[in-house]
RNA sequence: GCUCGCGUGGUGUAGUGGCCCAUCAUACUGGGUUUUCGAUCCGGCGACCCGGGUUCGAAUCCCGGCGCGAGCACCA
């Protein structure tokens, strides 16, 4: 070890001083970044609200803007009106939701399918300067075609007839499928992919927002370039899926002369629970009546998280964490729900639920002395939620959970130590006088019906038994003593009060 | 198959040539405290994918292999 100093004292001093290693915490800096000229852009598309996936986009790059000191674009890429068709509710529903998770309301907020006729003038530019062209060909014999690194006939035609080939496909003279727009590349590039790839298709189907205004649409790779450009956006931030459409726009911009924003990626996230996040895939199974809806308790969306009782702080706290790292994760619901409970704990008032009650009678033998009938106990034990639970007088019939009597000496929580004798629970202190375990109970007075529902993948398990009912509001979360966090959903006049499940 | 990317404890993360027999969190585990099986305090377990090379020195750079993931849509 003396050796290994001595020598680097010789060859490297700096390294003798340097701070022993640390978890650096936050997200990295930004490459290039100009201080307060950072423009980011969170790019949905909106065939349905957000989901959990859709979060890491919100809350990576509102945190960069906040901390580079620059803005987020908040934009609606719903240029497709066939495959994935626009949801109309979702626009509102997207801005809302991203201002929740991100604590801040998006500072510019655009739809590709308002910008159709900027996007139509760029595709004519990019035809009348020789850069783009209209291709008839198949998609199966182009492909054959690229993967030969073969031109395809169409590649050839000169500019005028690319523009006529082009007001045809504009006015709707060609069908669906008949014509493509693509841009020209190096057909010797090693990646088949982006060889001429295809920058707007024909779509017939009407437009959800826009109707039938227009039949030529662009793709991702074309619209999300144009727009990019046009909002001044300095740094991408993207899955790395979409390695690709870096490479893909980087040639149309160098087409057009200009320069491609910083672009970072993040990997692929898979959630245990929950797998993937396809919002195709939950539309369908909710119109097949599978969900109750979008924010149905057992979908990874963030109305369902929200409506659940997750906080936005969660969330956030999250993705922070995982950074930006390219690597492809599969992390458990529980993590999140680890940094939920951090952050609704101390706001969390407690309550005493009893599952599969037992009834039973107490009884207060003469001998107990300085017996105290009247129980109160506070609403949060560290007191970040002031005040107490006052049961009033326990008079002489109380519910016990029925796992906690397998023994006779027990200690009724915040009350006194019984003995179980015949079915009858005998008072002996309120003092604690020993070790003995101690049993989770209400007395009937303070006791209501109540049902747990607990989602689970396929169905939603109800677990029955009786809660405190002590100032309980519809829609407060709760710390269910000994069991989780709850959300109160329901408070009926009649019948038992339903809670749903939130976490541990 | 082709192209691209990624491999650090169970799970995530820090680390970009040197006091690194490697950070932090979470999970798991032992114990203390406790009027929650929560919270908290103390302790434990546990990792640089493999093989070469460069170098005085490699988790870090290079090459090869292996593994995993993604793209190869007229979806985003």
């Amino acid at each position: 070890m003396d050796a290994v100093r001595k020598l680097l004292e010789d060859t490297n001093p700096e390294a003798l001083h340097r701070e022993k290693q640390k978890k650096r915490t936050g997200l990295p800096e930004l490459p290039n970044g100009i201080e307060g000229e950072a423009t980011l852009r969170f790019a949905p598309n909106p065939n349905g609200p957000l989901t959990l996936g859709h979060s890491r986009g919100v809350v990576i790059n509102s945190e960069l803007a906040k901390i580079n000191g620059g803005r987020v674009v908040l934009r609606f890429d719903d240029t497709d009106t066939k495959v994935k068709p626009p949801e109309p509710t979702a626009y509102a529903q997207i801005e809302e939701e991203y201002e929740w998770i991100s604590g801040k309301k998006a500072d510019v907020v655009i739809r590709a399918s308002d910008r159709m006729p900027i996007y139509l003038e760029y595709a004519e530019k990019m035809i009348s300067e020789g850069f783009g062209y209209s291709c008839s060909c198949t998609a199966q014999s182009f492909k054959t075609l690229r993967d030969n690194k073969d031109e395809c006939p169409c590649r050839d035609n000169d500019v005028s007839l690319n523009l006529d080939l082009w007001k045809s496909m504009v006015s709707g003279k060609i069908p669906e499928g008949e014509a493509v727009i693509r841009v020209k590349t190096s057909l010797d590039l090693p990646n088949p992919a982006l060889r001429d790839w295809p920058a707007l298709r024909i779509q017939h189907t009407p437009h959800p927002m826009v109707g039938e205004k227009y039949k030529v649409w662009p793709l991702l790779d074309f619209q999300s370039a144009i727009e990019d450009h046009l909002q001044g956006v300095t740094h991408i931030v993207r899955g790395k899926d979409l390695m690709d459409s870096t490479r893909k726009q980087t040639i149309l911009y160098g087409h057009f002369g200009w320069d491609y924003p910083e672009t970072l990626y993040w990997g692929r996230v898979k959630v245990l629970e929950f797998g993937g996040f396809s919002t195709s895939g939950m539309r369908m199974d909710i119109s097949e009546g599978k969900y109750s809806g979008w924010d149905d308790p057992r979908l990874p969306t963030i109305s369902s998280l929200r409506k659940r009782g997750f906080s936005p702080e969660a969330i956030r706290e999250f993705w922070l964490e995982l950074g930006l790292t390219q690597k492809d994760i599969s992390i458990p619901m529980q993590s999140i729900e680890a940094k939920n409970s951090s952050t609704i704990d101390s706001g969390s008032e407690r309550r005493s639920f009893v599952r599969g009650p037992i009834e039973m009678k107490i009884k207060i033998p003469d001998a107990v002395e300085n017996y105290v009938a009247e129980v109160s106990v506070p609403k949060h034990p560290d007191g970040t939620v002031s005040g107490m639970r006052e049961w009033g007088a326990i008079s002489e019939r109380i519910y016990l959970e029925g796992d906690d009597i397998d023994v006779v000496d027990i200690r009724l929580k915040g009350f006194a130590d019984v003995k179980i004798v015949d079915g009858v629970a005998e008072v002996i202190s309120n003092e604690r006088t020993d070790r003995r375990t101690i049993a989770h109970w209400l007395p009937l007075e303070i006791s209501r019906e109540a049902v747990l529902e607990i989602p689970q993948m396929d169905e939603i398990r109800k677990v029955s038994g009786v809660i405190e009912d002590y100032e309980l509001v519809e829609g407060m979360v709760v710390q269910l003593e000994r069991i989780g966090f709850a959300k109160i959903k329901e408070i009926p006049n009649n019948g038992a009060i339903v809670m749903s499940w939130l976490h541990r």
